[in-house]
DNA sequence: TCATGGTTAATTGTCGACAATTAAGAAAGT
DNA sequence: ACTTTCTTAATTGTCGACAATTAACCATGA
């Protein structure tokens, strides 16, 4: 990822705070006071609230007014709500991708998945999948949307919340080689101009990781049988 | 809509604030300095920061650090960016909501209907719109799919994007007759529950209005020829 | 006349202190 | 023992002042 080159402590702790709960340093859930908070990052209160009211717009904290601020804790059915969403904006990035993305560009797509797979190869029957490497798959082609308003959404808010979702899931194992054949299909339908089929095949690849998460979820259910169910 | 009972300064100010920039009171463009601003509303600038954070992060202002902040201003280019997200994100709205509209719901639609039938009879002939109450049946599609996430990207963000740009680009006269019929079959297609007709007809609906945007826009540009064109 | 450099005014960024609100805990009454 | 009320500590909301950065302006020189 891009290193911002951040001058102002503002942006700075945002982006912190950002990385910092993203990755799981502070846990969903819990309370984030702003005097702990300050003191943690060495800065006063004026910046922090500043950083905390983006965070706040971009979903990852809740703030009650005159209580406080807590870590966003995504619940399945707010998921499942991501993933619609996803599979509403990505469908079309794909669709404009397919008109608009340059041969550079595409070449790069490709590039991406050559990667991919290499890696898959060194882990054969393991089954692994790489997660951030699925991002950039993703990421890239919404770069080929060249929408800046879809590019906005999904890279500064949406990702960061699927990448929430991943560590808050601790979601491991997925589906490899299927994966893979889709991303590959949608680069052909890129690459052929096929907007139509572009969008069909993400969005049947959005979907498809949508039912796999809410399978994997139904069978935990299953297993601690009589859990809350929400 | 809603008049939201605000207790902090930083909320009321963000509300004022986004009010008076979707109205035009705050003229597209125009930069807004953090002292004027404090002195008009009559608040310190710690609470009013926070509100243009705010307006940030909605898009409805931009700031360059160490300059200033500037109101928005759409071009055209970033208009038709606005409507390729907003069909992408209604017709999943309009697809949900026919999974998962309540009959009141449904009923409140066909109410919002009849008002505006009942008020286009008034005017048959001047082909004038309600523009508002548009917002208002797409409003309810919205909150029928509920999907959280959704409706806070549209109602939140997108739609107040599409006020600024009726006032900044002062779009009055539009096509009424068609946009009625085409919301007739829409609710229509969500009360026999037929989730990918009413994603269809959303779809084509949304693209019908940025087509007719996208028309007029050039019409104007063939007006006063070879204007700047982007 | 134009370019270049420095000076200055204005705006943004940051901080610490004070006021307002909340919530938890202690004390008293039933 | 339980509820209720009051007290108090902690946190959030707000403000005014100071530091840092920018950009406009003016003067100087070629």
């Amino acid at each position: 990822m891009v290193t911002p080159e951040v001058r102002t402590l503002a942006e700075r702790v945002f982006h912190q705070l950002q990385s910092d709960i993203v990755r799981g340093v502070l846990a969903p859930g819990s309370k984030i006071t702003e005097p702990g908070l300050a003191k943690t990052y060495g800065i006063s209160r004026g910046p922090l609230r500043e950083a905390m009211r983006r965070l706040e717009s971009h979903r990852l904290i809740e703030r009650v007014p005159h209580v406080g601020a807590r870590v966003v804790k995504l619940s399945m059915k707010e998921l499942i709500e991501l993933f619609d969403v996803r599979e509403a904006l990505e469908s079309m990035a794909a669709r404009l991708a397919a008109e608009h993305m340059s041969a550079e560009e595409i070449q790069g797509l490709r590039d991406v998945l050559a990667l991919h797979e290499s890696q898959a190869d060194l882990q054969r029957g393991e089954a692994y999948y790489q997660r951030e490497g699925d991002l950039d798959f993703h990421y890239r082609i919404v770069q080929g949307s060249h929408n800046k308003m879809l590019m906005s959404l999904l890279c500064n808010d949406l990702y960061y919340l699927v990448r929430l979702y991943r560590t808050q899931f601790s979601a491991s194992g997925t589906r490899p080689q299927r994966a893979f054949v889709e991303h590959h299909r949608i680069v052909d339908a890129i690459e052929a101009g096929d907007a139509e089929l572009a969008e069909l095949l993400m969005r049947r690849h959005v979907s498809a990781s949508r039912a796999n998460v809410a399978d994997r979820y139904a069978a935990i259910l299953k297993q601690h049988s009589s859990s809350p169910v929400e």
